[in-house]
Order: C-alpha cells, then sequence, then structure tokens
DNA sequence: AATATATATCGGAATTTCCCGATATGCCTA
DNA sequence: TAGGCATATCGGGAAATTCCGATATATATT
C-alpha cells in the first residue's frame, strides 16, 4: 500500500463522498440492483456518476484512480464496471495511521 | 477535524517523514533534549530542518501545516518554537477511517 | 455490419502544491 | 539599542491536480 497515494486519493471530496455512498449502496443507489448489479458486484460508473453530478470522464477517472490505490475493486461484466469498496485496504489504512505514521 | 485537510497534510513524503521522526524524537534527533528542549515539549524547527535537508522557509511552512491541520502542537518558548504529534489526532483519525469513511 | 450504450483515455485550461530565495518578525544578549 | 539568532512570511517558478470536452474502445442489439 503506497501511503501518499492512498492519501491523495483521500484529498478530494468527490472521491471521499463516492466511498462514502459505496459503504452503504442500497440507501445512495436505491435501484442498483434492479438496474444493472444483479450478483451484488458493487455500483456501476453512471450511476455514480449522475448522483456525483460531474462528468462521466472525471468519475471513471476517479474510480480507476481509487481502484489503482486499492480502496475500490472494480469488476467488468458485459458494458458495465462495478465499483466496490475493498474494505480490507480501510482497515489496513486503519491500523498504519494507528501504529505506523 | 477538517479531512480533506488532514488527508493533504499527509499526502507528502516529508511531511510524513516528519511526523514519523517525531514518533521517538530520542532516536533521529539524539541531542534535542540538551541543545534546546529542557521540557519535553518537541523539537525545534533548526533540528527538524537539518534532517530533513530542505530549506528553512519549507520546513517551517510544512510544520506550520501540520499544526493547523492539528496533527502536531507548537510551543514558542523564547526564540524556538517546539513541535511535537499530536497523538489523540492520530488516534480519531483512525477511527474515523475505520467507522466514517 | 451498423448502431447504440457504457466506460476509458486523451489533451488542455485553471487551480493548487512543492520548494525555493529573500525578507520580516520576535526574542535574547551585549 | 544594536546585533545576532530562530522562526515566520512573502513572491514566485516548476510540477501536480482538478475537471472538462472530445474521442476511442468494448460490448450488446438489430
Amino acid at each position: 500500500m503506497d501511503q501518499i497515494e492512498v492519501f491523495k486519493a483521500l484529498s478530494n471530496k468527490t472521491r471521499l463522498q463516492i466511498l462514502a455512498w459505496l459503504k452503504e449502496p442500497d440507501l445512495h443507489f436505491p435501484d442498483y440492483k434492479t438496474t444493472c448489479d444483479k450478483e451484488n458486484l458493487g455500483v456501476c460508473v453512471g450511476h455514480i456518476q449522475q448522483k456525483a453530478g460531474l462528468t462521466q470522464s472525471t468519475i471513471s477517472e476517479y474510480l480507476s484512480l481509487l481502484q489503482r490505490v486499492g480502496l475500490v475493486t472494480a469488476t467488468r461484466m458485459g458494458k458495465w464496471t462495478y465499483y466496490k469498496r475493498n474494505e480490507a485496504a480501510f482497515t489496513a489504512l486503519s491500523k498504519i495511521i494507528s501504529s505506523d505514521i
């Protein structure tokens, strides 16, 4: 885990917001299961983009960045890419802060 | 605690390094107690600057930033300013990551 | 094959961050 | 009060980040 890159990823309001939404997808994306995610793989880019209100390209890049640093996982299924929180990364980060840094 | 500002503060190699040094000041600043800090208030700017190898102005600004976001405390005593980790802030941040974000 | 849809990538303008040298401020001592 | 020392602040060039519109890629449908 590249700590600096993770902290950079968390230094942005929109990205923090997305991570918060992904914590309770049912609450923040009411119809995400019926519309695209049939197998609990996460939320697709379009839904996140709509809720965030930024452009598609920006949100796609943000999600890709969050995945690159390990905070979310990405699963491609057909036309969609589903993004989901990687809880293990948050647990690890929390420990790093309370003991390493 | 402004999360984004804290994460920005942690998104820099030198500042992370300083925080790590301040965790064990006796180890990383062998003579800091005899030379300036007689009352365990922390390490003064000059010692940190020397070890970091960046300019005085840069380190002064970095320490001021770390203090502004609450990760360290600053105590002015005569000509010196002593900086010390604020462990409570790290504990709080660790909890925020494991529960809020 | 042609089209439509979902996502990814590219190029760039505006803003922010990094780190510097120069200078200012505050405190101590002669 | 004059001078020296520790730290803070200012102004700025270079690099990185933010977010956009345009375009490319991949998949599904007709």
